[in-house]
DNA sequence: CATAAACGATAGTATTACTATTATATTTGC
DNA sequence: GCAAATATAATAGTAATACTATCGTTTATG
């Protein structure tokens, strides 16, 4: 897929200090990509951010109150760019099946190529998506945070899928529940193929898992 | 269901003093139980549990090394339940379909009665495995603790369940991936419902997520 | 060029997740 | 029934985390 230089905008409810508008917050929001894909969320702290940039800790505070509204932003940052894909990969093409196809291939494979929008790098952004995105909406804090929309992104995508399904199948009942058990499926049978293989059958080399959600949602919009 | 004074018994690698053998044990764990459906398991921490229950931090410790233990114990606790339930619900039971069915029942319902096998209240375990169960293995450790056992009543789960699907199905490439799917979607969900409903299409007040899950399943099968 | 905004440097605090020590109570094995 | 082992209570202490506060200097902007 060719790209074009668009810019991938995040509401400004979901930082204190837009991280686009500088090249502090620019390094920031790339390094922690990096941070956080190499030691993992939990063991990532914004004092380590701090001196891989080597700028102090404060400094990073005035763009994001605490590590969990940076992961808000990123995934917000993601499912914006994937909507996005989804979009691009859909238009101009007629048949709903094919769309569907086409969109669930996006959510359930991993991207592979930075195509580098920006300082973004899409493919670290991805791994964090598929393995640490859960936290983002685990939390205490769950009801406060989706009034405040963090995760309208994510609902958008989910919504646009669910779009599709219907055109198919108009009367299918539960098209959200089929596209979020779809997303997170797929994430989560990835982490269990590198981790707890014995809950998938999965053999983490070509597009299994991928292929699998395709059929489940068709087998079961399809009567 | 009725029930027969049975014992759940918990691998000895998944504490440091078994609770199940004091007065004090005991009160840690059911106390830990409700304290974690209050507060969350994030907000909940030893010091908490020990005022809780009138001792000090340091004797919680004799038995968990951190809570992180502690809820992988009740987890444990959850599933070495559960598989007899299912056993229970599916012997003499001769149709396959029905075994499944009934099985699919049990892991995608919440638990409504607390059958008080012991000083566990099982209704709120289950709220808990539901909410936070996800928190087990979503950490740095999970290959470790996965080594150590700490997942192998899960495992034990899925994979009977798995095999009432291949009796069924025997050329279904993907049972193991199918149950997983349901038993984490399921979870998921609820969660949803209650928190991110846009992610869902369900009342939150019938058996929708459980009948949703049926059909998934035997649509996948049922070729 | 003046003013505001951003940043760097440094310090400090409350909480968490433990560890250590010692004295007392309770169980158990002979 | 008593000694020895084990479990628990009471208390203290530590390292790390997740921030908050202050203030002087630099950098952008109108």
């Amino acid at each position: 897929m060719k790209t074009l230089p668009i810019q991938i905008e995040v509401s400004a409810s979901l930082y204190s200090k837009n991280p686009d508008s500088s090249e502090l917050g620019r390094k920031i929001i790339s390094k922690s990509i990096e941070l956080i894909n190499e030691m993992g969320f939990e063991v990532f702290t914004f004092k380590k951010l701090a001196q891989a940039i080597n700028s102090p800790e404060s400094s990073v505070y005035r763009y994001f109150e605490n590590k969990h509204s940076l992961l808000i932003y990123l995934t917000s940052w993601y499912w914006t760019w994937t909507e996005y894909r989804i979009a691009f990969a859909t238009t101009n093409v007629d048949c709903p099946e094919q769309r569907l196809r086409k969109s669930i291939d996006i959510l359930t494979k991993p991207v592979l190529v930075d195509n580098s929008i920006s300082y973004v790098n899409e493919v670290l952004l991805s791994e964090i998506i598929f393995s640490e995105s859960l936290k983002t909406y685990h939390t205490r804090k769950v009801d406060e945070e989706n009034k405040k929309g963090c995760f309208k992104a994510y609902k958008s995508v989910v919504q646009r899928v669910s779009d599709i399904i219907l055109e198919i199948a108009p009367n299918f009942k539960s098209p959200h529940m089929l596209t979020s058990t779809v997303i997170e499926g797929a994430h989560q049978q990835k982490y269990f193929a590198d981790h707890l293989p014995a809950l998938t059958d999965n053999s983490n080399e070509k597009n299994t898992i991928s292929e699998f959600y395709t059929e489940l949602v068709f087998n079961c919009i399809k009567k």
